[in-house]
DNA sequence: GTCTATATGCGGATAGAC
DNA sequence: GTCTATCCGCATATAGAC
């Protein structure tokens, strides 16, 4: 048997580090409240950050393999041919969505959300959780990365990355803000709304032609007509 | 004389934070290297996280008033007219850019670019730092987003506020990639690269027409042709 | 192998002498 | 205003019980 104590360590970990942050949640809070000894997590884990990666791992692996199945999905659909950029960005970006909207209950939806949240969070944190965010993160980027290059032929590959940055801090930045989203307007619909629309907003950034020459000092040269 | 001494914190921890992060830099390091009493921070500014608030607010005013500053240019130069969002998004992403640009050595670039990515990560560190850095940020980000919806009168205002929160996301990110772009880039004018980017890709996402209609349950519906 | 009791050292904060 | 001494909570390490 794996260890009744180390799930529960897990368990009640990721409740906490959502729920609470995991700045504030130290090894004392988890321990006491997983009725477990100080000492368990570093002899399961060998650390706070090697519990946070634990969890992230547990989490993200579903929701990775979801995006990969889609992204696969579409090239098999259309034989041969270009998958839309509103579908590539859709596969993406769904996968985290889907999983919070399949949820049943109130509670487990409210839960949901602060794990979505805490996920954002991660995007922006210490170089090491990055670091472990990424290290299952990469080949799907990577991969989507691929995608929207085979899709987007005249853009240059360094502007396709760059976009797919924008995308990725906008996804974050959203993640972030969804709790609160959710909150505000009581139980509607809205975190698909803001689902949508980010899509959207990505498809459009990406569709953009290619910047302007770099030559000219002058940045903003639009006509307003 | 308002205390030599604080003012020896202030320039200390800007540099310390920016350069080895907030989190493993502690007031020991900081009181150690500017060569102040330990308790000195705890005097002139409370604690840690107040010492950070006022770092911020001392590089963020200078920032926002040119943003607000461009703004209001905008407005004045096609007198009456609307400007187009291409420019709106210009003053207002900007002059993080300008700060860094206008830098004279190769050291005082480095180390505003670490100042920049740092800025990006106080975007989504604690909820305290946000709070903070939203104090003297919401003013600026409602004036443009009024702006913003003013050159977009068809757009609804949830869907612009929404866009503004996709566009903040991609640019934090953006800030805290940009030292890495900098430094891989060896030397190279990759951050001005960048920054046209994100304009371009920003203003893109604007103006794409409203989002579907969301009584379908299927979302992504385009076709290929 | 699994877990516990306990120790080490560093972090931010503070009371009170100067 | 400045400094010393000290507090308490923290992550982490380890010795040894079961």
């Amino acid at each position: 048997m794996t260890s009744e104590t180390k799930d529960r360590i897990l368990n009640t970990a990721e409740r906490l580090f959502a729920d609470e942050g995991v700045g504030v949640t130290s090894l004392r809070d988890i321990t006491k409240e997983a009725n477990v000894n100080l000492a368990a997590v570093n002899y399961h884990f060998g650390s706070k950050v090697e519990l946070l990666k634990a969890i992230l791992e547990r989490n993200l692996r579903p929701i990775n393999n979801q995006r990969i199945k889609l992204l696969d999905d579409l090239s098999k659909k259309n034989k041969g041919e270009i998958p839309a950029i509103e579908d590539i960005l859709s596969a993406f970006l769904g996968p985290p969505f889907y999983a919070w909207a399949e949820l049943d209950t109130t509670e487990e939806k409210q839960q949901g959300l602060k794990f979505l949240r805490f996920l954002g969070q991660c995007h922006s944190a210490s170089e090491e959780i990055r670091a472990s965010l990424f290290e299952q993160f990469d080949l799907v980027v990577e991969r989507f990365t691929e995608a929207l290059q085979t899709a987007l032929p005249n853009l240059a590959p360094d502007e396709v990355r760059r976009r797919m940055e924008f995308t990725l801090g906008a996804m974050s930045h959203t993640m972030i803000l969804f709790e609160l989203t959710a909150q505000k307007q009581d139980e509607k619909e809205t975190p698909r709304q803001l689902f949508e629309s980010l899509i959207r907003f990505a498809a459009a950034g990406f569709s953009t032609t290619s910047p302007l020459a770099t030559s000219k000092k002058n940045i903003s040269k639009k006509s307003k007509k």
